[in-house]
DNA sequence: CATGAATGAGAATTCATTCAT
DNA sequence: AATGAATGAATTCTCATTCAT
């Protein structure tokens, strides 16, 4: 858990250690409420240090979201296998945001928190606008083979997606577990709200 | 549309638009992202008069959150009448929802956005709470009727409520509208998931 | 005790109740740290209020220094009368601070703690001169009179008020109490300091 | 002169350099009255940078207090050795008053001016009052030697402390100067005060 | 006359960013 | 490369003063 912020290649730990301090703080104090020393200080580096692997506060900001973005895609598409039903890739899906959101709470949060934040950049928009495009071309996939009722994909997946967030913040709120078997229960209705 | 921040009585119209100034700009920038100065100046009165009327910034953030809590517990309550069957009472919580985020989009996305804010205070978060509670009564009584599938209330709401305002966000988002046409649909796709 | 800021003929208790105020106020909270509409609060006047009778804080400063200059100053003519030795001038003198920081402390406080504040303008600045050349006059004849020693009178009178201011101020601290005993006393000490 | 700010050990030049300008400024138009910025100008820093070596303002006028206490108390103490008549601690006592007003002329003033200021915290009042006791001890020994007259050591010392300050206070308005000669003169009447 | 709500300049304090070491 | 002290612009909040009522 909490490897998402791990680049490829073995960069610098000191940037992955603000980046996740980043993370932490974003979620806990907000992006605006986040002075720069204290992330630095949360990361073990100097204040000055965060300027070296990052431009600005804002870049900062972008970077955490484009890596927590690319982390649950990878998550998602790992789980996508030729040949599965529209039953079989649905489940993969929704255990996939399960398990991203179970290893990654601070990574889910903060791509649900931040989504629209008016510090994101075009990148960063692009990112997250490809992963809805791919998650469309499942949903139209299932709506060609009967499977997944018709209508907007968008409206679909709002649902979907929407249902699952509100289960993750309550989740995480206190009011309740979310166990295997919840998982699997709730991943079955969602499935009724979304089959033809 | 927009007259959720009308206090009972005739107060001061200059604590209205200071309290309208705050919600769309605590929207459009953040809570820590909006200069107080700003937000007079949006609101047509002078810095200095915000502070006779809140205490503070973060006063004034709570003040905003409980006038929208309140208001969209006021709309939700007012749509229920005694005798009504549980479907019929989904239908008036979903609708009572629509109407409310449809003639009050702002108040209902600061709701959403500044639901765990680190500024709000225990009278802001039990009002939030009481409004579970009284949902919570809600679903306890369909489940009782036979109408609602058994489980944890709070996981049903999470699902349905998520789902709603996965829809309203991703309509501003621009993806689709929520037309009385749509909003009649995923009623029906919400009710799939929650009926016995 | 207190009425020491009663303005000669019937001006408006208003006026008085201001500088009242005013003149504890700034005991407590220093002239800076004193705002205005607690002075007004204190004076049981509206904030506007203070304005009608005083042009500006300043003023309102200035008029409490020279009021409290200006009661003082008579308390200590009024006990001299002609054909007093020097001894029983000096007992005038004394008593007369004595019965007047006794009476009116906060008046007393108030002219030693603010007597060169930088609010003061020239006619308070001549008014509290104008006391000095007096006292220097009665040093002056005492010194002829061969009973007090020679030397600078404003050394002289640097140190017995000096020693009086000391003393109540220690004994505003709480140290002990300047009861009639021990003012006697004292002023024999004084005394004993500048007979020739 | 004025070295009186100089912590032990070789801290910041920059906390020196604010502690004399706060000094100098809370003298000259008192602590309310002067703003941050204006301290850090005449120390040379940026407005931040006062905050990196102080809490807040009262912190920092908390520190001057105590840089001037201790500092007078260190020299009062320099100068008593063992083996002094009574006589002769009076004179050192006074002789290191008047060294440390004319080599301190702004620590002193501030200490008088700011004696009972009501941002003084505990550890300031503390201080203030250590030097105290050790005053009263002086005079209970001469009191036991039967060189000081009895009563209360409190008020002997609020009258020669009072009479020394009030010398100081007139003579930097102008009236007088505090010269060696007539320095050995007002000590010699103050001891006529004091003594059996 | 009296009021006190309203104002905006100014106060204390914070923080993104830089740069000497 | 790394640091963290230093900065000053920006932020929250205060308050002397005004003016509509």
């Amino acid at each position: 858990m909490g490897v998402v912020l791990r680049s490829p290649g073995a960069v610098s730990d000191k940037r992955e250690a603000i980046l996740t301090a980043a993370l932490e703080l974003f979620n806990e104090r907000s992006f605006n409420g986040t002075p720069m020393p204290l992330v630095a200080q949360r990361a073990g580096v100097g204040a000055g240090t965060i300027y070296r692997y990052f431009d600005s506060k804002e870049a900062l900001g972008n970077a955490v979201f484009r890596a927590c973005k690319t982390a649950l895609q990878r998550q998602l598409v790992e789980r996508w296998r030729a040949g599965l039903t529209p039953r079989e890739a649905f489940r993969a899906l929704w255990r996939g945001l399960w398990e991203f959101s179970r290893d990654n709470p601070a990574a889910f949060q903060f791509l649900e928190t931040h989504n629209h934040a008016s510090y994101l950049d075009a990148e960063s928009i692009a990112t997250s606008e490809a992963m809805f495009v791919s998650i469309c071309d499942f949903v139209r996939h299932g709506q060609s083979a009967g499977a997944l009722r018709d209508g907007d994909p968008a409206v679909l997946i709002a649902m979907a997606f929407g249902a699952f967030i509100g289960l993750v913040k309550e989740s995480e709120a206190g009011r309740f577990a979310l166990t295997e078997s919840v998982v699997a229960a709730v991943e079955e209705l969602a499935w009724k709200m979304l089959r033809a």
